[in-house]
RNA sequence: GCGGAUGUGGCGGAAUGGCAGACGCAGCAGACUCAAAAUCUGCCGGGGGCGACUUCGUGCGGGUUCAAGUCCCGCCAUCCGCACCA
C-alpha cells in the first residue's frame, strides 16, 4: 500500500474529470434535473479566501449526491467582476481594468480547480464579457420601458472618497461600506429602479419558497410594511390641505400640533405669509448639511422651528394647531409631514417636552406626564368624541371609515423600502444603454445595437464635478438621436454592481446563446433553481434585488417562474484563529493554497465542513485542520485491514446502516460536522475490530466521496467496481436493519441512572419489569419502599418512583 | 430602542423531553523506537473517597414533569442586523 499523497492523487483525478467531462449537464431534458447555486464570487486581487470554500463544498457535497442519486445536475461558477476594488487598482497601477479582471479570474478559477469542485465549468459566466453584459442592458432597457426605470433628481449618498453615488444598502453608520469615508448628500439626477413597486409581491411570495427563516424575516424588515392611514388637515386661511401618514389614526384628537419635514414644499409655496422664512431657510440648511450619521447620532436630541404664519386644522373637533419642521420627520416617508400626538409617541413627546407643547391623552391606561403611551393591545380611547369606549384596533377601523365618509383621508400602506439607486458615476460597469435627445428625452438604445460596449479610455479617474470618466470622451458621448436622428448624448453614468448579479443565475441556463438570454425551453427544464446558498449579508442587497429582476421577467414572460430561488441557506463566517475576523491588519489570514499544499485539498473540504455548525461562524484551527487529515490518513489506511468479504460484517452491520442514514440525512440538512463525525465513529469500530470488509469499505468510500472526492476516487479505483466513484449509485439502507435488536438501557430510581439492563428491543413491559426488578440494586433501593409510579420508555429507560 | 441569533469540559462542538459532553483538538499514560516524530491502545467535567461509589454540574432565578441543555415565565451577557420609517 503506497502512501496517502494528495498532492500527486489530486491533480490526477481532476486531470482524470476533465477528461472525461465528469460533471457535464446531460441535455437529455426527460432526466430529473437539480439546480444547486452558490453566489459567485467577486475575483479580487487577493485571491481565494478561506471563507469561499466553505459555501462551495456544501454545495458541492449536495451536488455529487444529487448526481449519484440520477440527478442531472447544474452546478455552475462565473464572475462577479465589475466594481470598484478591480478600478482602483487600475488606476493606482495604470493597468486596463479588463486586463486585472482576465489575471484575477485565471487565479481565482486554478485556485477553485485545486480544491476539486464539481462545477459545471462549461458554463462559466463574467458579468463584464460584453456577450453577457449585452442581456444585463437588454434587461435595463424592458424595465426601462414598463416605466420601471426613471430618471430623477434627488438628493444621493454621495463618498467623498470613492467619487461615487452609493444607494442606501450601501452606507452604513453613515460611512461608505467599501472604503469608510464620510458620506454626504449630494443633488445629483439618477437613474432610479421602481422596486417599491414589487414591494408587496416580495413579502407575499416569501411564503412560497424555502428560505431560512432569518433571511424571510430581515427581507421583511428591510421592505417594512406599516398598514395606517392619510389625512388630510386643512390651513387656516388658506385653500389648502396638508396630508399626513399615520400608523395611530386612533389618536387623531390628540394630534396638538404638525410636524413637516424641512424639505417640505409647502415652505418655498407659502413663504410669503411667514414670519420667520429667514431662520427656517437657516434650519433647512443646517439639516442638509448633516450627514445621515450625524442625523441618526442627534436622535435623542429635537430640534426644530415653528412654522410662523400658518396653522392648520384638526379635521376632528376643527381645533387650530401650530405646524413645526423639524428633521426627525423625514421627506422620504410618508408624505414628509406627521401629526404630532406626543401623548402617545415617544418622539412627539420628547418634542414636545422640549418645546412646551400641549399634550392630550386619549388612549387611557399610561402616565403620560412621564412617557409617551405606546400599548395599542390594552388602551380604551378617551377624549376623542365618537371614539370614546372603543379599544384602539376598533377605534382605528371607526376613525378610517369616518375619514372616507367625509373625504377627510383613507387607510394606506406604507413601505421602508425606497427606490433603487441606479447610477454610478464610475468607469468599470455596464454603460446605461440610454440616449439624451433634446427633443424626445432619455431614448432607448436600439435592442439590436446592444451591447453598448464599454469604450476606451484614457483615465479611469473619476471626476470632482461627480461625472463618470466616460463623460470625458465626446467621441462617444456625442451621438445621434436614435427616434429623431437629430444630435443627441450618450447616459454616461453606469450600473451598480448589483446589476450584473441580478440576473446571472438565468445565463447559466444557456450562457453562449445571442438570440436570447437564455433559450425558453432550457428555462423550462432547469429554473427554478433548486437550493441557493450565499451570505447573509446578502440577504437585502442581492437576494432581494434579484428577486425584483426575476419578477419583473416574469410579468413580462420572460421567465416561467415567479420566484428564482425555492430554497435558500446561509453559511457563517470563518473566523481567524483568535477568534476575530480574518485581515490583513489582525494577522491572522489564512490562505487556502497553503493549507492545500501541506494538506491536501480533501483535507481543507473535510476540515470546513466539520469545523461547526454550517449557519454559525466558526474560528479556524490549524490543530483541527491535522485532525482532519489524521482522519482521511485512517481511511486510507484501512486498506491494511481489507478482507475479502463482499458484505457486511454481522457485527457492524447495524451501524453501517445507522451511518448510511445518518450521513444521507446530514448531508441534506447541512449538518456536515455531525455527518463526518459518523464517519469517524464508524472508522474507529473497524480499527476496534482490526478488519473492514470490502462491503464495508466500499460504502464508506462513497460516504465520504462527496467530501473528500480525491482520495475516494482513487481508492475506489482500486477497490470499486471498475467505474468512477462518482458514476455510483448512492449507498442505500434498510430501515429495519438501522436498530439494534437488543439494547442496554438504563434503569432509573426517582430520576437517577442505578443500573444498566440489557433486553430485546421488542421484549413486552411484563418481561422488562421482572427483569429489571431481579436486579440486586433495584432490590436494594426499593425494599421497604412504596413503588409510586413506573415509566417504560421502549428501549431507552425504565424508571421507577419510589416513597 | 427594535429585530435576529448565541451562551454546554482546557478548546471546537454533539444530544426526536429519556443515561449530558458523540466526534475532533489539546493533555496524560502505555506499546513500538537506541531516541524522537509518526502510528496504535487506554484514560480524560468539578468536588469527596483507597475503593465498589457518592455529590455537584449545560449563563442566572423561578416553574411544569416520573424525567429539562431541550418546554413555560422572568432576567443577565455576548455577537450580528436595523435604527427618528410617524
Amino acid at each position: 500500500m503506497a502512501n496517502y499523497n494528495p498532492k500527486e492523487i489530486e491533480k490526477k483525478w481532476q486531470d482524470i474529470w476533465d477528461e472525461e467531462k465528469a460533471f457535464e449537464t446531460s441535455t437529455d431534458y426527460s432526466k430529473p434535473k437539480y439546480y444547486a447555486l452558490v453566489e459567485f464570487p467577486y475575483p479580487s486581487g487577493q485571491g481565494l479566501h478561506v471563507g469561499h470554500p466553505r459555501p462551495y463544498t456544501a454545495l458541492d457535497i449536495v451536488a455529487r449526491k444529487r448526481r449519484m442519486q440520477g440527478y442531472n445536475v447544474l452546478y455552475p461558477m462565473g464572475w462577479d467582476a465589475f466594481g470598484l476594488p478591480t478600478e482602483n487598482y487600475a488606476i493606482k497601477n495604470h493597468i486596463h481594468p479588463k486586463e486585472v479582471t482576465k489575471n484575477n479570474v485565471a487565479r481565482f478559477k486554478q485556485q477553485l480547480k485545486s480544491l476539486g469542485y464539481s462545477f459545471t465549468w462549461s458554463r462559466e459566466v463574467n458579468t463584464t464579457d460584453p456577450n453577457y453584459y449585452k442581456w444585463t442592458q437588454w434587461i435595463f432597457l424592458k424595465l426601462f420601458k414598463a416605466g420601471l426605470a426613471y430618471k430623477t433628481e434627488m438628493p444621493i449618498n454621495w463618498c467623498t472618497s470613492c467619487k461615487v453615488g452609493l444607494a442606501n444598502e450601501e452606507v452604513v453608520n453613515g460611512v461608505c461600506e467599501r472604503c469608510g469615508s464620510e458620506v454626504v448628500r449630494k443633488v445629483k439626477s439618477q437613474w432610479m429602479l421602481k422596486i417599491t413597486e414589487y414591494a408587496q409581491k416580495l413579502i407575499d411570495d416569501l411564503d412560497t419558497v424555502d428560505y431560512i427563516e432569518k433571511v424571510k424575516v430581515s427581507q421583511k424588515n428591510w421592505i417594512g410594511r406599516s398598514q395606517g392611514a392619510e389625512v388630510d388637515f386643512s390651513l387656516a386661511g388658506l385653500d389648502e390641505k396638508l396630508t399626513v401618514y399615520t400608523t395611530r389614526p386612533d389618536t387623531l384628537f390628540g394630534a396638538t400640533y404638525m410636524v413637516i419635514s424641512p424639505e417640505h414644499p409647502l415652505i418655498e409655496k407659502y413663504k410669503d405669509r411667514l414670519n420667520n422664512y429667514d431662520a427656517i431657510i437657516e434650519y433647512r440648511e443646517m439639516a442638509a448639511k448633516k450627514s445621515d450619521f450625524e442625523r441618526t447620532e442627534l436622535a435623542k436630541d429635537k430640534t426644530g422651528v415653528l412654522l410662523d404664519g400658518i396653522n392648520a386644522i384638526n379635521p376632528v373637533n376643527g381645533k387650530e394647531i401650530p405646524i413645526w419642521i423639524s428633521d426627525y420627520v423625514l421627506m422620504t416617508y410618508g408624505t414628509g409631514a406627521i401629526m404630532a400626538v406626543p401623548a402617545h409617541d415617544e418622539r412627539d413627546w420628547d418634542f414636545a417636552k422640549k418645546f412646551g407643547l400641549p399634550m392630550i391623552e386619549v388612549v387611557a391606561g399610561g402616565n403620560i406626564e412621564e412617557a409617551a403611551f405606546t400599548d395599542v393591545a390594552t388602551g380604551k380611547l378617551v377624549n376623542s368624541g365618537f371614539l370614546n369606549g372603543l379599544e384602539v384596533a376598533d377605534a382605528k377601523k371607526a376613525i378610517i371609515k369616518y375619514l372616507e365618509e367625509n373625504g377627510l383621508g383613507h387607510s394606506k400602506v406604507n413601505y421602508k423600502l425606497r427606490d433603487w439607486v441606479f447610477s454610478r458615476q464610475r468607469y468599470w460597469g455596464e454603460p446605461i444603454p440610454i440616449v439624451k435627445c433634446p427633443c424626445c428625452g432619455y431614448v432607448p438604445v436600439p435592442e439590436e445595437e446592444l451591447p453598448l460596449m464599454l469604450p476606451e479610455v484614457e483615465s479611469y479617474m473619476p471626476t470632482d464635478n461627480g461625472e463618470s470618466p466616460l463623460a470625458a470622451m465626446r467621441d462617444w458621448v456625442e451621438t445621434t438621436c436614435p427616434k429623431c436622428g437629430g444630435p443627441a448624448e450618450r447616459e454616461t453614468d453606469t450600473m451598480p454592481q448589483w446589476a450584473g448579479s441580478s440576473w446571472y443565475f438565468l445565463r447559466y441556463i444557456d450562457p453562449d446563446n445571442s438570440e436570447a438570454f437564455a433559450s425558453k425551453e432550457a428555462l423550462d427544464y432547469w429554473m427554478p433553481v433548486d437550493w441557493y446558498n450565499g451570505g447573509m449579508e446578502h440577504t437585502t442587497l442581492h437576494l432581494l434585488y434579484s428577486r425584483f429582476w426575476h419578477k419583473f421577467l416574469y410579468d413580462q414572460g420572460y421567465v416561467n417562474t415567479p420566484e428564482p430561488y425555492m430554497k435558500r441557506t446561509s453559511h457563517g463566517m470563518i473566523l481567524g484563529e483568535n477568534g476575530e475576523k480574518m485581515s490583513k491588519s489582525r494577522g491572522n489570514v489564512v490562505n487556502p493554497d497553503d493549507i492545500v499544499n501541506e494538506f491536501g485539498a480533501d483535507t481543507l473540504r473535510t476540515y470546513e465542513m466539520f469545523i461547526g455548525a454550517f449557519d454559525l461562524a466558526a474560528s479556524w484551527s490549524t490543530e483541527g485542520v491535522k485532525g482532519c487529515r489524521r482522519f482521511l490518513d485512517r481511511v486510507w489506511k484501512l486498506q491494511d485491514m481489507l478482507t475479502d468479504e463482499e458484505g457486511y460484517s454481522k457485527e457492524l452491520e447495524v451501524k453501517m446502516h445507522q451511518t448510511i442514514k445518518k450521513v444521507s440525512n446530514d448531508y441534506e440538512t447541512l449538518k456536515f460536522n455531525t455527518a463526518i463525525a459518523a464517519l469517524m465513529s464508524l472508522v474507529n469500530e473497524f480499527y476496534r475490530a482490526g478488519k473492514v470488509t470490502k462491503g464495508e469499505y466500499r460504502t464508506v468510500i462513497l460516504l465520504l466521496n462527496p467530501v473528500a472526492p480525491h482520495m475516494t476516487e482513487e481508492l475506489w479505483s482500486i477497490y470499486g467496481d471498475g467505474r468512477r466513484a462518482y458514476q455510483n449509485e448512492w449507498p442505500e439502507y434498510d430501515e429495519a436493519k438501522t436498530v439494534e435488536n437488543t439494547v442496554e438501557i438504563a434503569v432509573q430510581i426517582n430520576g437517577k441512572v442505578k443500573a444498566q439492563l440489557a433486553v430485546g428491543l421488542d421484549e413486552d413491559n411484563d418481561s422488562v419489569k421482572s427483569k429489571v426488578f431481579s436486579l440486586e440494586t433495584v432490590k436494594s433501593l426499593t425494599d421497604g419502599k412504596t413503588v409510586v409510579k413506573e415509566i417504560y420508555v421502549k428501549g431507552r429507560i425504565y424508571n421507577i418512583v419510589v416513597k
